[in-house]
DNA sequence: GTCCGGTGTGAAAGCGCTCTCACGACCGGC
DNA sequence: GCCGGTCGTGAGAGCGCTTTCACACCGGAC
């Protein structure tokens, strides 16, 4: 009677060098593709474990080699609707499109809430994975500093706001921002209204800081009533931009830090009977989906987003292989131009 | 010099055990829960265990319990966009939630391609979780088949198209959609076209059938003109609708396999000028969040998915504990009457 | 013939943990 | 005062693997 009633458990190294008529040793060398090898006897290890369908015990591989061949994403934010961010999508179809012909495994953690927050912290803390790719959106949240205590590679998507001096990759979002509103000056537009992100996400504070150095670089002063915050979803956008609209009803341009809330603007200028880009030109940010296919097309700013993605995973791995340096990579922006400005 | 260099490694049982002046037998003891420990002995472990900052080696720990207390939710479809249904975001909430005072962890595996569900299945082969929960969508998936066979405790979401004897959850398709035309039939209707969905889908296949049943039932013939297929798309569904008036202008009621595609249907009704439900009563499935926010608001089929969820990860840590029947569980839906019907 | 370096192989140590088993201490009952 | 029964504890085996080390073997240089 064992443990696990019914479970069938795999055959063991030994079983397959009995079966080979070999060592432990050279079976191992065999399963780990060691050149120091007799072709003969490595076709009989090959049908051996063939026969036996060996697969080797990772728990008892990675008690000596400590290394687990595993590297997380996890994913920190109240909302498990992130998840529906094509976005986030993209990224992890970049990321295990770049650990497809590695060894390595890829794993979603989702964490949401301090208790599961504490749940990720403590797998990762106890090794379970070689490394990890952490996407944490809000600046109180605790996690990256409680894995960048944790000693294990570490790399964080976006700037984190607190300066601790971790490895990141992130987009020039101010940069990208600024040539947005660039372009809406260029245009000759004077009246330039913006929808900006939570301030207290990195990417909308950038994204701002991006707007408003573009207009002192014009010369033109700030003017509180040009700027409502959104919250990133097309239905604040569509809130933030009537509310533009009431307070300055002369604006004729506005930057909308991202796209699904350019959707919502554009649809709120709409029903204020507005024309765009006639009356009001729009730009967005993220080159999303929907941006191509908005009514008018929307004219944005392109993050790298696979570059930047395939960027994580090599700091990631060269961090695994104990290539110990700390890294940071801004990635430059690049803007659409569409019909919307 | 140790291997990895600058890594510092965890401090092991018995380093604890010397500090607290017991054998690695009585630490091990304490961190496990075991009550045959002496107060005292207890307190002076724990007060090392904190000093050191020890954590178990989860490898060591699981070589000898044959457990990782980790199961997996893997993902296997083609596309990664499927992350952004929000249902697969409630999943993955309800699931965390249900073994949040657990000591399961719960990590993702997306497996779109080929090659990526060969990893998947050798990460599970392998034994690195002790179960999978699977949502695999389209019958040609071959990943179902695979984990079944590897003797790993599986619980599908979704009735597997080939009928093999697995444990899964379902929602009542059929039911629901029979329910859902028979509210139409009860409504007056009696040109009552569907859009269903992909015919590869068990979803798609069951809904369609239920919506058949329930016109054969009143005694209505069914008619080919009246059946568009959609692909669960919002695009996907307007494009269906827009063929069905095309076929039959006379249609005055539509069954819509899911929310999404009723909404694209929606728009393809207003754009053709006819009124919902006046001219044309629509139902759909799912009782997504567009459902309650769409004009008109949608009369739906909701699955009872929280409860499925709870359903899956009990049957599946029942598996786990050795538990080995295997069950199916078919949930009733229940019909949301809205405006749209 | 001896010596050499290289090459493939096996014995064995040990990774960090759990868990059985044996043992001593201590209790109450006779 | 002796015996059976807890109860807490520690010694030690062993989980399945990698990896070091020593060794046997071989062909060529001298």
């Amino acid at each position: 009677m064992t443990t696990l009633a019914g479970r069938a458990s795999s055959p063991t190294l030994d079983e397959v060098a009995e079966l080979a008529g070999v060592s432990r040793a050279t079976v191992s060398r065999v399963v780990n593709g060691s050149p120091k090898v007799r072709p003969e006897a490595r076709r009989a290890v090959e049908e051996a474990v063939a026969r036996l369908r060996y697969v080797p015990n990772p728990a008892a591989r990675s008690l000596v080699t400590r290394r687990t061949d595993t590297i997380a994403l996890v994913l920190s934010e109240s909302d498990t609707q992130v998840f529906s961010d094509p976005f986030f999508a993209r990224v992890v179809r970049e990321l295990s499109a770049a650990l497809a012909d590695t060894e390595m495994n890829l794993v979603l953690l989702a964490a949401r809430g301090e208790r599961e927050q504490e749940k990720v912290a403590r797998y990762v803390r106890q090794g379970h994975v070689d490394g990890v790719i952490l996407m944490s959106l809000h600046s109180q949240d605790t996690l990256p500093a409680v894995l960048a205590e944790a000693q294990v590679p570490l790399v964080l998507s976006g700037r984190p706001l607190d300066g601790r001096t971790v490895c990141y990759v992130d987009a020039d979002n101010a940069g990208g921002a600024r040539e947005a509103t660039e372009h809406l000056l260029a245009g000759g537009r004077r009246r330039i209204a913006t929808v900006s992100g939570p301030q207290d996400m990195i990417a909308g504070i950038d994204r701002h800081a991006g707007y408003r150095a573009a207009l002192e670089a014009a010369g033109i002063a700030p003017d509180a009533d040009l700027v409502a915050t959104g919250d990133f979803t097309e239905a604040g956008g569509a809130r933030a931009m009537a509310l533009l609209l009431e307070r300055a009803p002369d604006i004729d341009a506005v930057f909308v830090a991202s796209d699904p809330m350019a959707v919502g603007a554009l649809r709120t200028l709409r029903e204020s009977g507005r024309s765009v880009p006639g009356d009001v030109a729009v730009v967005g940010f993220d080159d999303a989906a929907v941006a191509a296919t908005s009514d008018p097309p929307l004219t944005t700013v392109a993050q790298p987003l696979d570059e930047m993605t395939r960027l994580m995973t090599d700091l990631l791995l060269r961090q695994v292989e104990g290539d110990a340096e700390v890294q940071a990579r801004v990635c430059p922006t690049r803007l659409v131009v569409r019909a919307s400005a």
